[in-house]
RNA sequence: GCCGGGGUAGGGUAGUUGGCCAUCCUUUGGGACUGUGGAUCCCAUGACCCGGGUUCGAAUCCCGGCUCCGGCCCCA
């Protein structure tokens, strides 16, 4: 009997490694090249971060367990709000804005399948302390040129919550979870029978979620305005101040929960479109989409998603938007926008034709082996490549035939010959030429 | 939590009307070959997911569990 993984855990062997080492490494320098800095937070928070931020059901999806001192804590599934919670407690007097990018394993109690794992890698980058559309045009063109720049080609939606928030505010608070839901599992039947049902259908809630593209923002603004009138004779607080009525799941129940904290959300298109065009000038390609809810409160309008085919049912590789969440956690309030890729789906549909370098091996005979481990050291001091040496006490056509397996392109053979020289044989294993060289000149010769 | 399909050496597989030491390829270690690799040959290591049941006898049939793959729910 071995020991197995534990399930929807992973093991990544050394070609798969490197792979993900490359992609992450090429991320990385974008993100520095953009003024991102890296930071890293635990791996393991106080439940309540997490149930502040998500509500009190977010318990049975975690893995949570009590430390030897009764505390409550979970392993982190998702690292906004870590890094929120390192913001307010260590850097809220810190110059704004701050521009800051992380990468690390998340856990989440689910059902794996495809794209969907119990530990899985999130990379992401939180933009702190300006509310501009300069910020958020900042954000969402970062997060297009990573998904890009892995070589992936995404699908970047847009959307602004400012004019669905108002419509909801004319539909009976217990309802809105229900119609919420619908609108994101686009289920626009039920959603038309929905708002027929309430007497709402003529809010133009279903034509702005047809909207796309460049005409959508005119026509919003129309609605908007055609809002407005409404709902001088539809008191908003008609059924806001109402009972709840019963929610149906224990998520719903958060989300009505979570309303009552709800981010201030004007409606300021204007804002949202200056957005749109900056991202024009950054050579962003996107479709305005107002669709893309992200359910959660804390959004203050601009929200956004990337999609990739190619990966079944979790086709979602990048999310992000505009969001307070500090005040919740107990600092100042401030408005940040931010993202996070699902590493492990990039790394599903990235083509990576890097390869680590071909290693070198010193194989030597027997009894000069205090040589050769001098010029593996000096090798390994000069070079960049890999050197190897064995240590399995084989000859010397047996350390040829391991150097061939392994992929080395070139062997330096030590020998008592060539100790007496001070000239090692350099065989290039694609052709098996040899020369006899210096140290100094089998340095430069490898590109030393 | 639900539905469907799978689990035989490290990897890939044969074998299921129950029946002799579970097949083959590959990989790995050793040898032929203690100063020159890739070929070839020989030897060795290594598996029926776990637990019950039926049976004289189970990789094979039955039940339960675990797990992998795809989907549903959920998706911060």
């Amino acid at each position: 009997m071995t020991i197995e993984r534990p399930r929807g855990t992973r093991d990544f062997l050394p070609a798969d490694s490197f792979r993900r080492g490359a992609v992450r490494k090429g991320m990385v320098e974008l993100l520095e090249r953009w003024g991102y800095q890296e930071i890293s937070t635990p791996t393991f928070e106080h439940l309540e971060l997490f149930t502040i931020k998500s509500g009190p059901s977010i318990t049975e999806e975690i893995y949570t367990f009590k430390d030897k001192g009764g505390r409550d804590l979970a392993l982190r599934p998702e690292l906004t709000a870590p890094v929120m919670r390192m913001y307010v407690n260590e850097l809220q007097k810190a110059p704004k804005p701050l521009r800051l990018h992380y990468f690390g394993n998340c856990f989440r109690y689910e059902r794996p399948q495809r794209g969907r794992f119990r530990e899985f890698w999130q990379l992401g980058a939180e933009l702190i302390g300006s509310d501009r559309p300069d910020a958020e045009a900042e954000v969402i063109a970062l997060a297009g040129e990573l998904v890009g720049s892995a070589g992936v080609a995404g699908d970047l939606h847009i959307g602004y919550l400012g004019l669905i928030r108002s419509i909801m505010r004319m539909i009976p608070a217990a309802e809105r979870p229900a119609v919420m839901k619908l609108i994101d599992k686009k289920e626009r039947g039920l959603l038309a029978e929905k708002l027929q049902e309430m007497g709402r259908d003529h809010l133009g809630l279903q034509e702005l979620l047809d909207l796309r593209g460049r005409r959508a923002l005119d026509r919003a603004e129309e609605l908007a305005e055609d809002l407005a009138e409404i709902s001088e004779d539809l008191p908003p607080d008609e059924a806001a101040a109402g009972s709840r009525g019963p929610s149906t799941t224990d998520a719903a129940k958060d989300r009505s929960a979570r309303s009552d904290r709800a981010a201030p959300t004007a409606l300021n298109l204007p804002h949202f479109r200056e957005v749109v065009d900056l991202l024009g000038i950054y050579g962003v390609e996107g479709t305005v989409d107002f669709q893309i809810v992200r359910g959660l409160e804390y959004y203050t309008g601009t929200v956004f998603e990337i999609y990739a085919s190619g990966l079944g049912a979790q086709n979602q590789i990048c999310g992000g938007g505009t969001y307070q969440l500090a005040g919740l956690l107990g600092g100042q309030e401030t408005t940040s926008t931010g993202f996070g890729i699902g590493f492990d789906r990039i790394m599903e549909i990235v083509a990576v034709d890097e390869t680590p370098p071909p290693p070198i091996a010193v194989v030597f005979v027997p009894q000069v082996k205090g040589e050769a481990v001098r010029v593996a050291k000096t090798l390994r001091h000069r070079l960049s490549a890999p050197v190897v040496l064995d240590v399995m006490g084989r000859g010397l056509g047996p350390q040829l035939k391991q150097a061939s397996s392994i992929g080395a392109g070139y062997v330096v053979i030590v020998g008592p010959r060539e100790v007496e020289l001070e000239k090692f044989t350099l065989r290039e294993m694609a052709t098996g030429s040899q020369e006899a060289l210096s140290i100094d000149e089998i340095a430069e010769k490898l590109g030393g």
